[in-house]
DNA sequence: ATATATTTTTAGACGAGCCTAATAATTATG
DNA sequence: CATAATTATTAGGCTCGTCTAAAAATATAT
């Protein structure tokens, strides 16, 4: 089944901010205020959309209460982020614009409205599993492929990831890992990356950052 | 002086259809009648966006007259024909989309918003100069390439085009033309191309259709 | 646990684009 | 040239997405 009704620009953009916010703050719920504020909109306006998005079975929603996307919700918003990060990488691969650019024309390609398009230019850029900045691509079938288990080493500066497992269980390395308190589930982001020997500089939560070899980065796998 | 005031979508497509019909009816006026049915809109809903155009000067105007693109005007609508054109190439060559699939999806396309975007597509794509219907793309600066004087034998099936001149003036030549009724600003259609030796058979105003030779296509010069 | 602060919703309004129905101007015709 | 037919404009209303200001509900703190 199709989606029938089509959204407007607005809608979809409503949807992938209460997407974002969800991800972003771990909890699938968020609050009007949060939304009003992500899309720099005021939160009377975010309530009218709130009921609409509601009335269309999109949110699960009840007025003063959390906002929660239903299944429908989140596989839309989804098709719209797959949308906005194959067009980033089409325009940093194909046109050749830094990664910095992409995303403000992206905002406004996303919204093109043609299944066969996405479905051709995502043959066309050889399917690629991660737009210019390092998000994951999610597939046609709008799931972002949560098992995409990477190192450290492959996670890009400035990316934030989470520890999932490790390759190396010998007891040293995981003597190491409680030392400097990473464990499954830990937040980490990359600062910085030494080309000379491949170690990175790394931060934790509510730590100062730390530095790690390049053995230690290949030994720990992370989903970003 | 880059254009200001940014136009919204349907305020773009107004001007693209004036444009349009001032191309196919030969005249620079057209009527909010006309235009009304072109966008599949009624006249009333014209008349109030033909103010807003005319306040804007993009537009000349004065109520029950007729109407006819300013100078600025005319150079907005033709930069919209050259993004269309434009994205109507990336969806055909780069996509393998028909020909006959490409106009709806360039529909949307051509109203995103970034110069350098357009640039950088055009670079992309080589500068072609004519889109997948055979119809030419205007230049960055606005410039319908007027003087693109090509010969009968690169006219697309389906095309049609004007003649404006010869390549070969011998008298056998003008004679010929003289006797099938061909002279400069007669219409010709291109009906079907024989691959075989390169001759065509072409249509002509209130006559029936005729075949030509490649070496008569060579020699006669058309404009799009 | 009650008063205060914060968050959310309602009420009412506005511009953009669109509509229908009624009116006015222009053009065509007898 | 006066009247009929056509075309264009006004008047008033609708939806969408937005706003401000005021009211209501929830959360916080003493």
């Amino acid at each position: 089944m199709k989606s029938a009704t089509l959204l407007s620009f607005t809608e979809e953009n409503y949807l992938k901010a209460i997407y974002s916010l969800t991800q972003k703050h771990g909890s699938p719920e968020t609050s009007t205020s949060h939304i009003a504020e992500q899309l720099s909109t005021k939160p009377s306006t975010v309530t009218d959309m709130l009921r609409k998005l509601a009335d269309k079975k999109l949110i699960a929603y009840e007025k003063y209460r959390k906002i929660e996307l239903t299944k429908s919700g989140k596989q839309l918003a989804i098709l719209v982020i797959r949308k906005h990060r194959l067009w980033e990488v089409f325009l940093h691969e194909k046109l050749q614009f830094g990664w910095d650019e992409v995303h403000e024309i992206a905002e406004q390609l996303e919204h093109i409205q043609s299944e066969e398009l996405i479905t051709r230019l995502e043959r066309f850029l050889g399917f690629p599993k991660f737009d210019p900045h390092g998000d994951p691509i999610p597939s046609a079938t709008g799931e972002l492929q949560a098992g995409q288990r990477i190192t450290l080493a492959d996670v890009q500066i400035n990316k934030s990831c989470e520890v999932v497992g490790v390759n190396d269980s010998s007891a040293v390395f995981l003597k190491y890992l409680q030392q400097v308190d990473i464990g499954i589930g830990t937040k980490i982001k990359v600062l910085e990356k030494i080309s000379f020997d491949g170690s990175m500089a790394i931060s934790l939560p509510r730590k100062v950052s730390i530095s790690v070899s390049k053995k230690f980065a290949d030994n720990l796998m992370v989903i970003l």
